[in-house]
DNA sequence: TTGAAAGCGGTACCAG
DNA sequence: CTGGTACCGCTTTCAA
């Protein structure tokens, strides 16, 4: 176990005070007036020797460890682990690391995360909020952290977001399957309160569908073993009369495809199908499923930059903020006319 | 802004001194023998005045930062998503973080990944090693730096691992298309020296099928712009005669599917396919397709306790292990005999 | 049973 | 241009 190399031990070795030595390798001895000369020697030695900096001495001297939180749902469902990774990738061009933990929807486990990251003193947030997480994380922006939602936002709160424009996506997609001649359209959204889902049903609701309850209907399904009830209402709806269905979640399309193979039932000759976001397995499949895709890295780019002017400045503006994804037609929706 | 409460705020409200509400709060008043009345008081007054200890300050005095590092080859890919799940869950079963970076498997960005979670004083590492890693590791190791490899190993190396038992699932489905009756079976796999896809590659070679050169071949995929290759190469083994692909990884198996697909080959009835791995899609396809699945849970669950104990003692025995996964037979392999 | 002082490895500010 | 000193918040050792 070789020791570690610390500032000390470059100073010792040069005979100058570490003071200078930190200066010259934090790139501040221009300010600090050391002789060029000397910041080359010192670099090379601390070069020679292997120093890394403890950043965690650092960060206890100045208040910012260099780490941001990020908060999701899971990791382990792609839709988040492109996030994780986006996110990566801006947070480690501006020399960030990231720490992160999941909520699994759930409010206790959420706070709970929130707090231990908060506890290892992360300089900001990013965060995909879960239901009832709006009064909790307005305390804590009260507090003076920094946060940014993502994927979600709070109505009438002042915490800053970047997430899709639900709006847009949800209307989109149902226009799509309007125009192709589909006029008795269910949409399926989980059973929850959150500002995503509840954005695309009213694009849903916005769209060019005839505005009467006999064209367009709204199915919610419980979270707690929704496959039994989905597929209830899935046949209930097309015994109806439905002839298209808009999945406002990749995981309830899935489900969704799942149980219409099962059914035997054909898409789009006996119903077409439109979804929220585009996980791979869309595109493999046949038919081949007409969805909206999300901006995951544009959000990213965003709520990063945003989270790090929060964290330099004390207080910005709210900059909160909606993106466009891209609509991407395929074969389950297609035209009957 | 409501300033952080610390240790010195407390003591002072309780006219008592720092390290003694440090010992109260770190509940080792009992061997520091302060009294229990004033240890109950001492709670109450932080749980009243919402302390959260800095950990910056306690890792910098102890020495141990309470972090894991973890690094994959990306997050966003749902394989490694679920490692970093599980091992997320294990370690905050141990009240431990994670940090973590994506390699892409690329040699530099491997080394600059783990270099920054070093200067970050995370006190071990979890890390799928890419192609070439081995000597910077072993630098490490001997350094002290506690190291568990997953996914991948190294031979005749001391560094600890634990992966997936790849000789014995690649066996295991090989031997699934012998027995049901396909005699001309090509594997696939990257063209890359890593440990799973070689120990795969000799459990098909040490599989049922008769030993000659004819029965067996093992077709090499470039890793750059793969599947114009991989159509061409997999066209070719068919027109020759090869009745069965095994894919040694999720990636190739979803573009072989994507090939054959596109080239109107059926599947099981012109050729049979089993993959390794399993996600999401393998299930759903139709006809959903034969495969092994890792033990992710057990794999993530066992090297963090091992890297808790590597962290724990200075020096310990090398427990590096294999771990065998699920076999699940489905369609695309299906019986002709 | 409790308090005081030292120190982890850096950075900030002052003096020289 | 350079060195000294204090200090970030917590833990540990020693003294009372």
């Amino acid at each position: 176990m070789t020791k570690k190399v610390k500032l000390s031990d470059i100073a010792k070795e040069l005979g100058v005070s570490v003071p200078l030595v930190s200066f010259v390798l934090s790139d501040k001895w221009k300010e600090n007036r050391v002789s060029e000369e000397l910041a080359k020697k010192v670099k090379a030695k601390a070069e020679s020797m292997g120093y890394q900096a403890n950043t965690t001495a650092r960060a206890l001297r100045t208040g910012k460890t260099g780490v941001i939180g990020l908060v999701v749902a899971d990791i382990s469902n792609p839709f988040y682990g492109k996030f994780a990774r986006e996110i990566e990738n801006q947070a480690s061009k501006l020399g960030l690391q990231l720490m992160f933990a999941s909520s699994d929807e759930d409010l206790s486990k959420f706070i709970k995360a929130v707090d231990t990251l908060l506890s290892r003193q992360v300089d900001g947030l990013i965060v995909v909020p879960v239901e009832g997480s709006q009064e909790y994380l307005e305390g804590k922006s009260k507090q003076g952290v920094p946060i940014v939602l993502v994927d979600r936002k709070f109505e009438n709160s002042n915490i800053t977001y970047v997430v899709d424009d639900g709006f847009y996506g949800g209307k989109k997609l149902t226009n799509c399957l309007v125009e192709n001649g589909y006029n008795r359209v269910s949409s399926i959204a989980f059973e929850r309160d959150l500002s995503n889902l509840q954005d695309r049903l009213d694009g849903f609701s916005d769209s060019k569908l005839d505005k009467n309850a006999n064209t367009q209907s709204i199915i919610k399904v419980p979270i707690k073993n929704y496959e039994l009830y989905l597929e209830k209402q899935i046949l209930k709806a097309i015994s109806k009369g439905v002839n298209a269905f808009f999945f406002t979640q990749n995981r309830l399309g899935t489900s969704g495809l799942r149980i219409l193979k099962k059914n035997n039932i054909r898409i789009p000759q006996d119903v077409a199908i439109v979804s929220y976001d585009n996980p791979d397995i869309f595109e493999l499949l046949t038919p081949s499923i007409t969805c909206y895709q999300q901006s995951i890295s544009e959000i990213c780019a965003i709520s990063v930059s945003i989270i790090t002017d929060m964290i330099k400045n004390v207080t910005i503006e709210n900059r909160s903020i909606k993106i466009k994804g891209e609509f991407i037609e395929r074969e389950s929706s297609k035209s009957i006319k």
